[in-house]
DNA sequence: CTCAGTCAAGGGAAC
DNA sequence: GTTCCCTTGACTGAG
């Protein structure tokens, strides 16, 4: 099991995903921006490691408009050694990272352009993977999109778009239950048609299901992964912030909850991404309630 | 220097 | 029909 959290290091004084507007685009602008983000991103990779967090999601702007039709800079060349050597490091340290390309991705928009420009923006992501060197256990995470008044014709056009992905993409393409339109009912019959993998979401699933319980849930998900292609089954974690809008994550780990839902688990190994707002602070949080437990399991087998 | 407004991109729900 | 939500930081330009 790994454990670890989205994008962003808060103890370190640098960012992997620092930008610029469009308006202030040039090629030189891109190179400077691209190499302090892949720094940057080997910082933030190292402080994982000494901490135990072997489970990232790296940022959607490490290239600045990597899909958009002004970057012409001829970046995959200019950093292949660069990324290279960051997929070497990943790679040595048994860490597994992954995207989550944002809401502007929808594979199932009725409009072509979006769709488009949503695969393009897949095969960047993709793209960044390949120059890591890493295999299709590196995923790239999506919801299905929007719902436009029609759930059978919305899963329709994203089992249709899903089938004319590239290879690139495909093999790495996972889904992910929202909280709002698509549960883990609507993501099973999306995988049913096509084999795609489903990212579980627990804090998702709280807020939209079908009755079925936690340990069910998890089960029907890591159903959907195939071990040799997609390695260890991937998923979100989160909980309700007291006092919120419904849907809201927590500030904070809330760890009794957190032992809680791994009760569910049945021994199911996950790969968990932390989706709370103080990333990695209750990332390593998570490492020792996982230590904690261990021990009570590592203590109750020298009694018996 | 500081700070408020803004930044490529979508969709849904509240009002 | 319009505004606000997600989610987030950081860039930008006005003052």
């Amino acid at each position: 099991m790994k454990i670890g959290y989205p994008c962003v290091n808060e103890s370190l004084d640098c960012s992997s995903g620092a930008t610029f507007r469009l308006a202030s685009y040039s090629a030189e602008r891109v190179e400077t921006t691209v190499a302090g983000n892949l720094a940057c991103l080997q910082r933030i990779l190292e402080y994982n490691v000494a901490h135990g967090l072997r489970f990232f999601r790296i940022g959607s702007s490490i290239v600045p408009f990597g899909s958009h039709p002004i970057n012409t800079f001829a970046w995959r060349t200019r950093f292949a050694a660069g990324f290279q050597a960051l997929g070497d490091y990943i790679r040595a340290e048994n860490m597994r990272v992954s995207f989550h390309p944002d809401q502007f991705v929808v594979l199932n928009s009725p409009n072509a352009d979006i769709v488009q420009r949503s695969i393009a923006e897949l095969e960047y992501q993709g793209a960044m993977l390949d120059l890591m060197g890493l295999d299709s256990t590196a995923k790239l995470q999506i919801h299905i999109g929007g719902l436009y008044g029609d759930r059978d014709a919305a899963l329709a056009r994203f089992i249709a778009t899903y089938r004319t992905l590239p290879e690139a993409v495909r093999r790495r393409l996972v889904i992910e239950n929202d909280d709002r339109l698509f549960s883990l009912q609507d993501c099973l019959r999306v995988h049913e048609a096509v084999g795609i993998p489903i990212l579980f979401d627990n804090f998702h699933h709280e807020c939209l299901h079908h009755g079925e319980p936690m340990a069910e849930a998890l089960r029907l998900a890591a159903a959907t992964w195939h071990p040799a292609r997609d390695g260890v089954m991937m998923m979100d974690y989160s909980s309700q912030q007291p006092g919120e809008r419904k849907g809201k994550h927590a500030a904070t780990l809330e760890e009794e909850l957190f032992r809680g839902f791994l009760g569910h688990l049945h021994g199911l190994d996950v790969d968990i991404m932390l989706e709370i707002k103080d990333k990695e602070a209750s990332a390593c949080r998570a490492i020792s309630v996982l230590h904690e437990l261990q021990l009570v399991a590592a203590e109750a087998t020298a009694a018996r």
